[in-house]
DNA sequence: GATGAATGAGTCTTCATTCAT
DNA sequence: AATGAATGAAGACTCATTCAT
């Protein structure tokens, strides 16, 4: 017995990369309907027209209906932890501004992820809780994980002095995490630019730091 | 035919009371089915089983499935602006400290009508959005009341100099609905006690006056 | 609360009977489909078609298709005990003569039964097997049951020195059994009439006491 | 065009003959899987994994799924009557005692054939009437075969007297068919291994000879 | 000859809705 | 007004078979 797994032919590997591809397809094709009709609304056929396949090929791609919604909160989840963690740890802010930067500089990463295809969150927002109970919690984690990084940015801010010291850094976490989606959701129902969005991005980070009470 | 309905006798008005009883027992049923299962994966006869009712029966009530979301969302709407409108102008706050203190009991009144049937927001939040796109447009309608409120709070603070005059009203009333919502979906989630979301509340809007940075 | 069920109405009983009757035709159409076409090659489709109904009708009254078979062999069980228990004690038999005609009784009594609807020992015998485990099982206890039946009257006339001392008892209940499963497929291939069945029947009972041997 | 075929290269030949080595473990990993999960129940692509093909393979060595039920049952009438015929006449026997002889020998050479690989058999008995009309056909003339043969048997030893001259010879030829088949079902369905078999063989056979009925 | 992805016809099953009683 | 059986459209999913590589 070999401990390598054989190595694929040429021919193999361009059959493999040819699959990844129609899979990929699928999974846009999906998202595009879920996009326009709804899960719910949406049948296997109509994906499988969109592509111009039979729907018994999605089935040699995707377990059932929902697999695809899985396999798509699999990926998003991959790529926003990347975005969270990559160049910004939790402890790299000293002052205030510098915290305002890092904010900002999350909040576009987070955006840049959402933006490139914005059907996965809406799917997810709109959608997937209505899907069944375990989808559900899967969403619900996803807010979780947003939750435990808004705490430890938090946690460092205050131990620094930057950050207020009476703040309640489990509600504010929450808060934080519920500002996150409710940009989202704006930006969903209207389909904001860019533009609109960075600005709509800083407005909620600056009043975040400094609050709308009038200073005298 | 006579202009003037005839006068209900006792029979009929005794009749149309236990109609809309019925009525009533049939939404509470709805709601609790649907919070239990979902929206898609409840059925007419889950709804009549649990009342032991007729399937048949619903349908003197309600035009369709569909029908019972509407007439809630109508009767939640009116609460909620009975709630917001009531007692609370906008223009009757002249200082930070009563801006805080109406905050406050607008978003105590708030939660009393989301609270008084939980289901009936969870619904809406986790499960209208996948019905058809009418009914998503309805909960964005609702969302679009709050923000519509959220504006008209802030220009109040703002004319009156108790509130910062550089902050965006639009986005900073987006971003309070967006708070709201998510203090919402929290409390859902985690099925809170009422002292912990008075809590709850009462940090988001501290957050809200005075940011989270700290004073020198 | 009280003891007895409510006792039934007149239009309610009249709609129980209604219903017990179309679930006595949806049974009829679905032996005659299973042995026209075969178990597996009749759909509900076919069966909701030669009653005129619907094919959702048919699932108000069986789960679905493999129930309907459970439903009938609980019905034939039944009934073939009762064929064979009814008037036939194992004991009753004192005498090779007796125990000859007691036999042809048995014989002729599960005759009786199985051609009321030979469609039904069709379905068992040729079909059944092939649905699943758990039907095979089915139909294997109910040779069981016959096996049994067989070892009790072969035991009560050893014992009371009619039959010879040294057969094997569960050999020879075996073949016995084997017998009778074969005369019912002999006669389900070739639809003999009831004389026909009556002439193998006695022919196999007096090979089985005598034996094809020539006596000097 | 050649009006003879050309003479096979050795390369050929060994070709050949590994198309036929594959043509057999497909038809043994099929009854394999048909024993384990009936003949409706495994799919094509479950006789491919089993021996490591593609399921396009299977279709180079057999017209379809149906087709490997045909090939098998050619095979095994082909066997059987091998066993039958080959040093059996009918009218070898002269005595009872040959006559009972023979039966044995004759018994114990059908039993070498479906023990050979019992999962023939078994399908034959258990799933091949389900597969379609003339598949059942085809099981019931080997039925058929068996009673010819019994018949012939029977006859001989009428005429040269050492059987009883009143027996109705295609009753008990049917008879003795149900018996055979009776013990096969049996040893089907409890696995008996070869030693029990033989016992209840003869059982059979000393039962058929000599009747049940006590000699004073 | 081997492969295995693509096909799409074929079925079961569900369930909102209707309507005769 | 209540009933609940009947309806049948709709959709998910399977799998024998084909065929380009």
């Amino acid at each position: 017995v070999s401990g390598e797994p054989a190595p694929l032919t040429r021919a193999e590997r361009k059959r493999a990369e040819q699959a990844e591809e129609l899979r990929t397809e699928i999974i846009d094709a999906a998202f595009i309907e879920f996009a326009e009709n709804g899960y719910h609304q949406t049948t296997i056929s109509d994906i499988a027209t969109r592509l111009s396949i039979s729907s018994g090929t999605f089935y040699n791609y995707f377990k059932n209906k929902r697999d695809i919604v899985d396999y798509v909160i699999d990926r998003l989840t991959s790529q926003l932890l990347a975005a969270l963690a990559a160049d910004n740890p939790a402890d790299v802010a000293s002052t205030a501004a510098e915290y305002h930067e890092q904010s900002k500089r999350i909040a576009g990463a987070v955006d840049a992820v959402l933006d490139a295809d914005w059907r996965v969150p809406r799917m997810l927002l709109f959608e997937a809780t209505s899907i069944d109970a375990a989808m559900t919690q899967r969403v619900l984690e996803i807010f979780d994980l947003a939750r435990q990084a808004a705490s430890a940015y938090l946690q460092n801010g205050v131990r620094r002095g930057f950050l207020r010291d009476d703040i309640d850094i489990g509600a504010t976490a929450d808060a934080i995490t519920g500002l996150m989606i409710s940009v989202a959701v704006r930006s969903l129902s209207s389909r904001l630019d860019s533009d609109a969005r960075r600005r709509q991005r800083e407005t909620v980070i600056e009043l975040l730091m400094n609050g709308i009470t009038a200073r005298r």
